[in-house]
DNA sequence: CACAACCTTAACCTATACTTAACATTCATC
DNA sequence: GATGAATGTTAAGTATAGGTTAAGGTTGTG
């Protein structure tokens, strides 16, 4: 049932919103945090870093445009998706929100069913390389579809963890992944595994291909290097 | 008012409708083909590969979402962007779009600012990361995402805080940084460390380097200077 | 149920990035 | 040109992240 293990934060004044899409996309598999104005939104933000923030536009304190710009303006956000949520379903206030940096615009009453598909639609975009399908990646294939990889004319069929710590790294070689996304990532947010876990599962993975694929990066993570 | 020369594809039985979204686009910078069915529509995107396709829902031999899914079906098409754009503005019709692959849903009638709002966000994202991560200074280019300097033809991988002092003072060429704005930054303010250290580090890049990019400011700090 | 494959952990080891301390040098000011 | 504060230099010490190994635990399968 987990959904890629995406975090979503909700930002709405009325806590019952807030509930009724919490409740919403939490059965859909996401990982839901909330906050119940924008200034208040912006610091849960900062610490837990969710992918997709649902940003109410009428709120005390700090807007959600306002909210939005004050966001898009710190790196750490440029690529979190934005979501506005309104009761003012007027033409202007739409473009005034998109231009503002939203990703999407959604208009009250909220429809669970086609806030879902508008979710699911925009985090799909996020990963591109993670769908099935088959990613070429210098000598290596990797097959999503069987847990294969083929590498110079042999193929393997690799234990899960391995396969998808190597999935990950190769979905963008040369990107240097930090030691807490692989943790995020191929684990998951719920399980905590110990530090030393990760280095096992990539000496395996250099036992197998050697070691001259995967580069370490101290201090940061591993990247795919071809 | 180029518009990074994104290549858009208008799909609609309709010509006037086609023509309408077809000038609108243009007037924005963008580079508009179009197509009158679903086959068509297929054809001409397999030529022309455009980055966002507009999908009119009903039209003759194949309609929008047969055409969307046969896309989709295509990994030359898995990251390319589509848009369904219709009359049905009920809320099933926009679910089954969306879940189809769509990533966003336009009800008619096209209100050209709203769609052209609408599809600029869509293209914001398109190449997050070919501007993200990278900072291009004279001769040195600092590649965030893989943790890689590049300069004069060589490149450099730096241990971690070389590399983030670099990167700080290049994140804005001339401007003279405090010690103190320094050891905050890269340093973190729970971390105590004694006054030479930035002289160290200040030292090693000098070293790789050479003196003349980084310059002391005596009793303030140092700025990068190209 | 037994076996195998896999995952995780703990303990230890290694390499290197980081820090420090001691001394040298610069540079502005008197 | 002497003086002192700020910075440069060097090498040595320390801390820490990551590598390695084997053992114990978990899971799934016949």
């Amino acid at each position: 049932m987990e959904k890629n293990n995406f975090k979503i934060l909700v930002v709405d004044d009325e806590p019952d919103i807030v509930e009724f899409i919490a409740y919403n996309l939490k059965k859909e598999g996401y990982d839901v945090c909330t906050a119940n104005d924008g200034l208040d939104g912006i610091k849960i933000a900062e610490k837990e870093k969710p992918d997709l923030i649902i940003l109410d536009i009428m709120m005390p304190r700090l807007d959600g445009v306002e909210t939005c710009e004050h966001l898009r303006r710190n790196p750490m956000f440029k690529n979190t998706l934005i979501v506005f949520l309104t009761a003012l379903g007027d033409e202007q206030s739409e473009i005034k929100g998109l231009n503002a940096g939203a990703d999407d615009y959604i208009v009250k009453p909220i429809k669970p069913k086609l806030l879902l598909s508008r979710v699911n639609a925009l985090l799909r975009r996020l990963q591109p390389t993670e769908t099935v399908g088959k990613n070429q990646i210098g000598d290596f294939i990797i097959d999503m579809e069987q847990y294969l990889v083929h590498y110079k004319t042999e193929h393997y069929s690799l234990p899960r963890k391995e396969f998808e710590l190597l999935n990950l790294l190769t979905s963008k070689p040369g990107k240097v992944f930090h030691r807490d996304d692989i943790l995020n990532k191929v684990w998951g947010t719920e399980v905590i595994v110990g530090d030393r876990t990760i280095d096992v599962h990539i000496r395996k993975l250099r036992q197998r291909f050697g070691d001259e694929h995967i580069v370490t990066v101290k201090g940061i993570g591993y990247k795919f290097d071809s």
